[in-house]
DNA sequence: TTATTATTCGAATAATCTTCGAAAACTTAT
DNA sequence: ATAAGTTTTCGAAGATTATTCGAATAATAA
């Protein structure tokens, strides 16, 4: 039995750990990898995509290969913290494909974003024609990103 | 041929498109999807594998069903941006499960960090225990994610 | 137009997934 | 401790999917 509240044992986890760098490996090799037949693998796998603990498989894309080089940063401010003006924003802000993420951040009513561009006049562009126009923005403040040191999807587990 | 100078054509990006959503629909799907033979979308596929448009795939896995519910941003100055601290400041901090994403960030010489924890006292532990000790780090500053609004690894292509 | 190259298709084979019943391991209650 | 019940495992068989290949088509250049 696991040790977190969870329901997940050694075996799960480590099934996920795999799943996690390679979501394409194939069921035989990740039952060797975890010391399961194919079968008792398999089925666990399916309990882990069954109970949504895999949220889903994906192709990561390298940015630099199809010019988006540009990672930013976007602090925003609201102008109140009526209900009907965060979900207003956050439902507009949802539907612009170049922000990747948008958090609402504790402190003030401060939504932080993460948004990738082509360059700096690209990201101008955005900011002009997506950002700055999202319902009850009060100001912005955008970071640029240099190099990114450190990236992944993988959860400690 | 592209508009963009990357070589891909429209069916190049559509099926991008589609494996960023779904890394693991079969061949024969997908070439309907972009109404292809499975043999033509499968020659695509291994050469955007090849050429390293796809970096790889990957299984994301739900943070709050592995009890990593707190998300948290991470500013931090360096003492000073010698190349050695600077270096073995990005050395250190890529061995740590916990950090997701690690920016370094224009302006100052400052990094940004994304940090997954099970909540706040367990970030404090990783504050205290990774965080903290990092080399050549001056100030912390810390800022907890109270809602994730929108989270996708899928790039605009 | 014609030669050349790149991309496509369809079919055949190879690899992989998926399901199933039976055996083993583990739990629980008496 | 043991027996009943439950869960997990295994191995084999069938179903699905990936991959390769030669021939045909389409696109490009001379």
């Amino acid at each position: 039995m696991s040790s977190r509240e969870d329901g997940l044992d050694s075996i799960d986890r480590r099934i996920l750990e795999v799943l996690q760098k390679d979501g394409r490996i194939s069921n035989a090799e990740l039952a060797d990898k975890v010391h399961l037949s194919a079968s008792a693998c398999h089925r666990r796998v399916q309990r882990l995509e069954k109970d949504k603990f895999i949220k889903g498989y994906v192709a990561l894309v390298d940015p630099r290969k199809i010019n988006r080089k540009t990672t930013v940063f976007v602090e925003i401010t609201l102008s109140g913290q009526a209900d009907e003006i965060l979900s207003g924003f956050e439902k507009a802000v949802s539907l612009i494909p170049d922000v990747l993420e948008c958090h609402l951040m504790a402190g003030s009513a401060d939504y932080l974003l993460k948004v990738v561009a082509e360059d700096a006049e690209d990201f101008a562009r955005i900011h002009r024609r997506h950002l700055a126009g999202l319902p009850g923005v009060q100001t912005l403040q955008s970071s640029f990103s240099l190099k990114q040191v450190r990236q992944t999807t993988a959860l400690p587990v």
